[in-house]
DNA sequence: CAATCATTGTGAAATTGATAACAAATGATT
DNA sequence: AATCATTTGTTATCAATTTCACAATGATTG
């Protein structure tokens, strides 16, 4: 009934931030915290912190902060990392292995349940437990396992393909490592990670801050 | 004397898309494009692709929109993609040689000469050219090199230490892959990519869509 | 060659996000 | 019990970004 208001996408992203925070300060023991320090250790502003907060149902104390425990519990409720949710990796080249085997993704609740690639020399083997299986069976099993989370890490000329296939299966959650900008349906959520754009963005300011300097050296 | 205006980040991270999106239509042999075309290929709006471009000494013209092949030049040389660049990896695990083979960095004109790992098994050994080398010598030879990137893929608790002794040594722009969030000076460019911040993201909105879902089902 | 069409560049308006400011709440202190 | 310091939630203000609207421009057409 009451929309519970969307969470706009800048303070969406600090979220995981402050996630973090609140679970390194639970292993200190500590157990109230307040927005100007996690301000602090997140560099953003304390009242930017507590207009984030205000999206979620937990309420800070006045004159004391936030509950620690609560307020990652109600942090994980509202990201979804406490029921634990099974993901599927395309492309089992280094970049999907590393993937497979990042050890974060275990603490957000997500484990990577299959691979698949088209290498008939990889297709049988492992990745640590993780069966890698070959792409004709994608939909099938992205259905039967109601997989609802793919990577794709395959070279690019193959991500729409891949991503076809997934959203065929019934994937609503795609994270594309390639360049190519994959086209999805409007209810399938598509978050490019292309790694060649971050590194174009800090060459940038290497290069314009060499500008800069060659004024003073 | 006129400082040519910076680029405001959001712009500045759209750029990439753009550059990547005619880097495709040279490849189909288009000559012209549009800012519609560009915004639809890129899911931009128009509007704000021509706010974007205007930061560039490039123009369009009008009835007929960009010179692919000028306007690809012209981000190549205000991304600094032209010049090659080197860059170090601190880390060897996993993720760290995923990355030193990763091979959209070479066109983005970036080339990993070393990376650093304190695993003694590890040092001593090569990722494809590269060789690793233990991190105490990280300061000294990122100074010798001149080297002005750095990537962070070691555990999240020494991320900080990395940073302070890439800096050390003259770096000005970090790739941090760890879930810390590294401080740096300020004239240092630090780009954190928490890959399990994005994989909570994601996460958030197969939840938040189960709800709605639920409604219909 | 005039009229039309597509498309850019840009100033103004609207929206969105961030910061500042402050009343209300809470525990600590005297 | 009264006062003080701390800290939240919220409203108002400010800044950045995006969208809107449209005049200006150059190609195309009859």
């Amino acid at each position: 009934m009451t929309t519970p208001k969307a969470i706009p996408k800048p303070s969406l992203q600090r979220l995981p931030i402050y996630y973090r925070i609140l679970k390194n300060a639970l292993e200190h023991h500590e157990e109230f915290i307040s927005s100007a320090e996690i301000g602090r250790r997140a560099k953003v502003s304390p009242q930017n912190v507590r207009k984030d907060l205000a999206f979620l149902p937990e309420q800070g104390q006045a004159g004391i902060g936030y509950s620690i425990l609560s307020l990652a519990n109600c942090l994980e409720d509202t990201l979804g990392l406490l029921k634990s949710k099974d993901a599927v990796i395309v492309g089992a080249g280094n970049l999907g292995k590393a993937l497979a085997l990042y050890p974060g993704f275990e603490k957000s609740g997500i484990q990577i349940v299959v691979a698949f690639d088209n290498d008939p020399d990889k297709v049988g083997e492992k990745i640590g437990d993780i069966p890698i299986m070959p792409i004709d069976k994608i939909s099938n099993l992205v259905r039967r396992m109601k997989l609802k989370i793919g990577i794709i890490t395959t070279p690019e000329e193959t991500a729409q393909e891949m991503a076809d296939l997934l959203i065929q299966g019934g994937c609503k959650a795609i994270w594309n490592f390639t360049p190519t900008m994959v086209k999805v349906p409007e209810d399938v959520m598509v978050r490019n990670e292309d790694l060649s754009m971050g590194i174009m963005v800090l060459s940038h300011y290497v290069e314009s801050m060499k500008v800069i300097n060659e004024k003073f050296e």
